[in-house]
DNA sequence: AACTATTGATAACG
DNA sequence: TCGTTATCAATAGTT
């Protein structure tokens, strides 16, 4: 279809093979989009020429990426990958089960015993690191507590001074008591770490398992 | 380009659809063909009918699975849905890790106290299956031991009416000891099954976790 | 790019 | 699905 056939194979003369390319792959995108629309179909064209330039084409009904799974489908080739993960994830969730106490009558004794010993040690390691957990915690809270604690006194200072200014003005005010809402601490430093922490303790044997993200998807 | 031009629109009459899209079709290919070898190019193209007829062509130099590989890599879009899979597979493993007192530092406090009360319960059950297992097996020796001695005390009985045979024949053999190397049980019951088990008792001391199979493929 | 002579693709039909 | 053919579409070579 041009000024006389031509044979086909490749074209030796690059400017020309490049400019065949250009003009035969805007034929076959044009093709495809008439393709989608008059059968209804879905078309993924990928492409890269001799220089490595890359075009694509695919039906706006869908991508190239769920063509491609698709593709992955009806050929097999991606069936592999896929029931392989699948079965390596049914392991891990067996794993999983197995570590919570679940299916065990597939077990031998060796793998009882292995199975025991390995919970025995992760069991430590956790309660060591909650320990840990609870200790840095305390520190916080002992840290923040002292700060408050000088802010407040600080904030006592200032209004010993301002009474004094008020009294050097001719005000005069005995009364003790609180005035308004404003938090006044009292106890010495230890103990009001004790009060301070104490909202937090009952989580210790509160809330059960439940709360565990298990990240069984 | 046939009988008179067309609207590219759907082709209502589904006959007439499935007609053309089967010629068209087969243009396609045929220009993707002829792009391949005049211009040296790669070229891939899979498409889906209406009906769901699956059809390709890749370019001889090269195979579908390469091209959209190499689309992924052009354009950085993933192509795999085992994305899914794997970003459940990662959440396993790392459920595991932490069920193995790994991986702890991103638990929080209620984390942590779920995981360890989930631990020493599995642990529980674990011991609890273990301790059934040592039980059953127990039992199961007993009885063995049991058919077997009576067997043997058979086999001597045996043995003893043979004597008698034979010297009813006139054969004597009066040497009480071993000709072969048949076994033969001598103690009791009950301190024969201590001696049978103990082969089997190093291992609850013995190898360690490591063969515990963790199925982590 | 644009043009156009020519070949190629295909719509309708059998 | 297959072959035919009148007709339109694509494009090779040229400017």
């Amino acid at each position: 279809m041009g000024r006389g056939k031509i044979e086909i194979k490749k074209i030796e003369n690059p400017t020309n093979r490049q400019v065949t390319y250009s003009k035969r792959r805007t034929g076959i995108m044009k093709k495809a989009k008439e393709l989608t629309v008059l059968c209804d179909a879905q078309v993924s064209i990928i492409m890269f020429s001799s220089t490595g330039k890359f075009s694509e084409y695919c039906s706006p009904t869908t991508d190239t990426k769920k063509m491609y799974d698709r593709y992955q489908q009806v050929t097999g080739i991606n069936l592999w990958s896929t029931h392989h993960l699948k079965e390596i994830n049914r392991n891990l969730r067996r794993e999983i089960r197995q570590r919570m106490g679940e299916g065990l009558d597939g077990l031998d004794m060796k793998e009882l015993r292995g199975l025991e010993q390995n919970l025995d040690e992760a069991l430590k390691v956790v309660r060591d690191r909650k320990y840990h957990l609870i200790a840095t915690q305390t520190d916080t809270y002992k840290k923040k507590l002292k700060s408050a604690h000088e802010a407040h006194r600080n904030l006592l200072q200032e209004l010993e001074m301002m009474k004094d200014e008020q009294a050097a003005c001719g005000f005069a005010d005995d009364d003790p008591g609180n005035h308004d809402g404003t938090l006044v601490l009292t106890g010495g430093g230890s103990h009001m770490y004790a009060i301070r922490v104490q909202p937090n303790q009952p989580n210790l044997h509160g809330i059960a398992y439940g709360s565990y993200d298990l990240r069984l998807a």
